[in-house]
DNA sequence: TATTGTGGTATCCAACGGGTTACTGGAGAT
DNA sequence: ATCTCCAGTAACCCGTTGGATACCACAATA
């Protein structure tokens, strides 16, 4: 009797998996919560710094840009004085709402299970 | 007339964000795919190397354990020679395969637009 | 006149995390 | 007798990342 397991040809690998692309976009340092922030509506830079105590100006920097160009949020330039930036979801960056709910949701379980 | 922008005092900042929990789970590297690849079912070590080819032993074996500590994974070995070891969701590591989904579907949204 | 508030940038540095390679042990198969 | 397969582990290397600090111009305010 051989104790040597099948070789599972019988359960092909799922479908490939799309997760990296979208890992790409909420990967870096506090990401998710700076979209998290910006879901309820515009914030500016000194505002986002201040909802998100532990992060450093460069690192949100960074995060507002990469944001920028990969068409989740808007930067508009408010004409005051000194000069004050917002920024707001786009609409794309509006569809990641749900997934954010999603993992927070999951969170919270996992959480009270602990 | 002051160009000054109002300090703002009527748009608080958004409640607590439980992201940083949540993100603690789905941050490792190949996490995302790990948990993705087990939604459809047991699946042995070997066969998650096999699904994720990019992955090196030791990140897989670190990613399993971390899961099986949070509780997110199962871990079982079978008397077979040599020794095959399965990995399940739990029935918590199930729950988050909504999450999981949410964010591949904004991921392939994102990649049509772009 | 000095200070404050704004939205950043420049620079340096330490740490973490992942990649690579080599290795294990024991039973089955050849 | 030797090779293969499985599920890892150990040791080392290295790049990226994020953190900390200092600094900027400019207008308004005190």
């Amino acid at each position: 009797m051989s104790l040597r397991l099948r070789k599972n040809k019988a359960s092909p690998p799922p479908p490939a998996c799309p997760l990296t692309e979208c890992m790409a976009i909420l990967g870096g340092a506090w990401t998710p919560n700076v979209i998290w922030y910006l879901s309820e509506g515009p914030r500016r830079f000194g505002e986002l710094r201040h909802d998100i105590p532990r992060i450093s100006a460069k690192v949100l920097s960074a995060r507002l840009k990469e944001l920028e160009g990969q068409g989740v949020i808007a930067r508009r330039v408010m004409p005051t004085s000194p000069p004050s930036v917002e920024y707001t979801l786009t609409e794309l960056g509006r569809e990641l709402i749900p997934a954010i709910n999603a993992i927070v949701e999951v969170g919270s379980k996992l959480k009270k299970k602990r």
